[in-house]
DNA sequence: GATGAATGAGTCTTCATTCAT
DNA sequence: AATGAATGAAGACTCATTCAT
């Protein structure tokens, strides 16, 4: 088998890794032994390991690409040049990551709680963490900005502070639909909606 | 008979528990050796296999109790007769569950985020969870009828889907201090009341 | 099985160390699986990973065990007051070089060939070896300077190289001896006696 | 019908003999993996496989191989029709062994070490290496016949004897300065000297 | 003929748990 | 009741070798 071609090469990477996040949703990040994710993965363990150095790096890349996933799928959202008003906004961000869960096997959401409890063991992925949610929180705060001037938004808002609270209702939005699987998009939206309403918000 | 008093056998299991917390939240839950939290702990290994079974039911225990923890501390500011609007009521939440980080070693986020990888593979943490986080809604929901007779959201709002929104905003607190460690209990209620308010909403 | 006694754990120590020293002598240092030390030690493999935190320790306590061992045996010879001639006090350290064999399935002169393979790859044993050997070379220069005050050995004879020549001999013959095993003691003297002995040098 | 002329072919087979050499002599022969020494001989390992059917041919080659280079050398020191005085003769031998280590990563001294470790777990190495010894040892009492028809050796002097503490002396000087490095041929020889000679042996 | 990706048995090591003292 | 040494199954990872291309 002379030099494997790039694609196929990713394409075996890929194989990995959707045997990993298979395993790891099911039994947990360091719960999970390497066997069983060679095993799901259809490859031997000396081919599983030639892809990732070791079971540190496969739980990196695990959670890392499922970021970049989101990433990927969220930012047409975030880059609209007239976003919808909040609510809706909010609402289409908690479609895309509950859509995601549509390959078998595999929910962002359920990884996505994983990664953060890894983060605070794993100094490297606390940081690539941290730069992601700060980027994301630096996406929400140019959203606030279009709100204020089409006035969706007070003019007075703080634009750190509304993207921190957009950015909290969304990852509750990921834990609470994870762990107890009875919140949709469309019920967070207009939760939110009424809790800053008062009684004749939207008559 | 036991020679050691009820006391002394709760003050050991907490001393187990304290050991335990601290070892989880540098390593993780599975990635913590039981040798680690029976050092920390400054007990035998026997005795701490006498107040505790196994791994699983230390881990369980570990995040039960902080749960039980945080439920005692919340429970006063839901049991208000008359709550704070709500940026101010998620608001007062969101600071106790930020001021139990107080012990040295010991941080309820943290604690929480690996809570929720655990009931994932789990079942009967998951139960417990969902029963606890379904109940902290209910309490959330009584909050918001009482919101609903004082003006303070509209009359037409869905309880439950209020609950859920302001259950989502303090989960996502808890997850962006933990992670970012910059958003303030004030930067979220801020925040969301910035988010729903109009042009000139809070003129 | 509380605390074990100082005797006990030595005794142990021993008993692995036994156990290691059979198996490098019939396979080789890396070429000897933990799991035959472990068997031929009748322990299990935790207690000896808490005697020896890996193997590379095992390998390293085998060598400076062997050594130290020697050293102790060779040492009576040593500091003899008065030595016998150069080709009698040779003959007494190579047979007791031999004699160590006695133990079952240890003999030191192939832990020796062994332990000098893997000065090469640990620089730590290397150390600890020309430690040893430069302690050892040192005794023999007194020797010397004994042999030259009774006329054994020519005043002008350079401490150092006789020294050097004398370890030579008796390292060659513990390679000789353990890779040929048809060379004694006496047959070492003999011809160090005759090497330098002209036509009537011991008429 | 082979494409590679047998020239090629011997080339490429030493310089699979020389990566391994520099890789055993770094690493010791079985902590040396195969993979180092492909990559060093900058060949691919169905290359080195199609020289070497596995490891243990390799080590065998590797360490047979020195063997036959040093004999080769030596040969004309021996075959010398008029020897000169056993010290110089010793001396001679000593410097070819020790100028060996020439070729840059490449020290027969080292080597040699290594292969007396492996004789003692691989029978056949044993046997090659107890001819090649037994045949060096016949080569030396050669010489002490013609010494002893020169009248520089006593007539009454066991050839073999002789021969085996002559092995002994370079056997033990290989040893001396693999380990310690701060042995010269001529120390020896001058050591050898006077170890023998009486207060006026050299008058 | 050559290549180098893949294999998988074999290694080292850990660690939850037990139980003799 | 408490101790902590011992257990050994399970885990992560390596590496000599093969063989499809």
């Amino acid at each position: 088998m002379p030099k494997i071609s790039d694609e196929k090469r990713a394409a075996r990477r890929l194989q990995i890794l959707e045997a990993a996040w298979t395993c790891f949703q099911k039994q947990g990040l360091h719960a999970t032994p390497m066997s069983d994710i060679i095993a799901a993965s259809g490859l031997s363990a000396g081919a599983v390991y030639s892809y990732f150095p070791g079971k540190e790096d496969l739980i990196l890349a695990a959670v890392t690409t499922s970021l970049d996933g989101l990433r990927e799928r969220v930012e047409p959202i975030l880059a609209a040049p007239s976003p919808p008003p909040p609510d809706r906004f909010i609402e289409e961000i908690a479609a895309v990551v509950a859509c995601f869960t549509a390959r078998e096997g595999y929910d962002l959401r359920r990884i996505a709680l994983l990664g953060w409890s890894e983060a605070q063991r794993n100094p490297h992925l606390q940081e690539v963490m941290q730069g992601y949610y700060l980027g994301f929180r630096a996406r929400l705060a140019d959203a606030v900005i279009r709100w204020k001037q089409t006035g969706e938004i007070a003019s007075t808002a703080s634009e750190p502070d509304v993207a921190k609270a957009m950015l909290a209702a969304i990852l509750g939005f990921v834990v609470q639909s994870a762990l107890m699987g009875d919140v949709a998009p469309q019920d967070l939206a207009r939760g939110l909606r009424d809790l800053a309403g008062g009684d004749d918000a939207h008559g």
